[in-house]
DNA sequence: TTTTATTGATTGACTGGTCAATAAAAAACA
DNA sequence: TGTTTTTTATTGACCAGTCAATCAATAAAA
């Protein structure tokens, strides 16, 4: 059986399913079994390649992050307006792909982590940091010495609505989401005149 | 030993330590042990007069959702105009009553509690329906029709900014975060003149 | 023969929950 | 009032189950 340069094959395995099991069971209650078990090996398999039950947590929450960077960062490159571009990222924030319902649950959880594992905790701090700065970027010709803070307001309200978005389940509401943080965006972009 | 009238004290105190035990490891993963330990009492006991850990899980977010009502309750009693009432249930909110670092992680966990089990889903879903209610209230003599709209968005914006701040743990930002959403708020108000 | 892939079996620690036993207060009774 | 019974409070010991992590063993590729 053995192949050789199985390693990435079972890291991304493992890493999906990782992903999927957290949001199957709504929490980082998962076994390394069961983990396992979804991406179609034993146990001792995921301990080797990983080395511990954390580390797979944080390749699915760094897989995770990186994902979301992938979609903003194409999402800005269409863009040629400062507010296209602060639309592009809030639009980024609710793609379909970050909205799969155990995306939102990984998400959710990958908070919780970040209350007890410094490099979970990290991870959070380095997503946030890009997002506002990002923000910050599209909105300071615009708003100028507000852009800063609507920038924090404004990933405030993505991370909010997700919140919330992770409660109720119903489909079809993806595009209410993000039409709802734009509308407070074009508020604020209509407040500041020039 | 055994002095009578000994339930409610135990099982407020049980609560109490829930939440400070949820606060100090960030997550839900803490033993019935611990928790009677911290409240001084055996965990036989706990099990006693709650009968299993997921019932002491929901007695602990009942007491955090009634001490946020309350909170919100007597804040809206001292108001006497609409813009009052929007801008006191906001402060209540951030009240440092619930903005203790434990209250903060609890909230958190609780969200993630809420996944799993329907209980807690339930409980958090008639939090949201009331303060979106209360919102609403206050908020549609100001805004008309728009009030449903903002204050959905109010109440995602005051649970991401909790969220955010359960990451960044510096004090004296309290009045920071109610300051946020009351600028968002403003913004709303003066947005729709009449 | 060395490296890579893979797993079954095992270990050691922990945990939720149960239960029988103890003791003090309260109630019923004599 | 004194005595017995019942109720309430309380815990140590225990059980059955779970799980992360380890390891020795197997096998295919290099």
């Amino acid at each position: 059986m053995p192949k050789v340069g199985m390693e990435p094959i079972r890291r991304t395995a493992l890493v999906e399913a990782t992903i999927h099991e957290i949001g199957a069971h709504g929490s980082l209650d998962v076994t390394v079994g069961a983990i396992a078990k979804r991406a179609g090996m034993s146990s001792a398999l995921a301990h080797h390649y990983f080395g511990g039950k954390e580390q797979i947590f944080l390749a699915a929450m760094r897989h995770t992050l990186k994902l979301y960077g992938a979609e903003v960062s194409a999402a800005l490159k269409e863009t040629h307006t400062c507010a296209q571009r602060a639309k592009a990222i809030v639009n980024a924030s609710f793609a379909s792909s970050n909205f799969r319902p155990e995306v939102i649950a990984a998400w959710l959880n990958f908070y919780v982590l970040a209350q007890t594992v410094p490099d979970a905790k990290r991870l959070l701090t380095i997503y946030q940091a890009r997002l506002r700065s990002n923000l910050v970027h599209a909105l300071r010709p615009l708003l100028h010495a507000r852009a800063v803070d609507v920038a924090s307001r404004t990933a405030a309200l993505i991370d909010g609505v997700y919140l919330h978005q992770s409660l109720v389940k119903s489909k079809a509401q993806h595009s209410q989401a993000a039409e709802d943080v734009l509308t407070y965006l074009e508020l604020e972009l209509k407040g500041t005149p020039q």
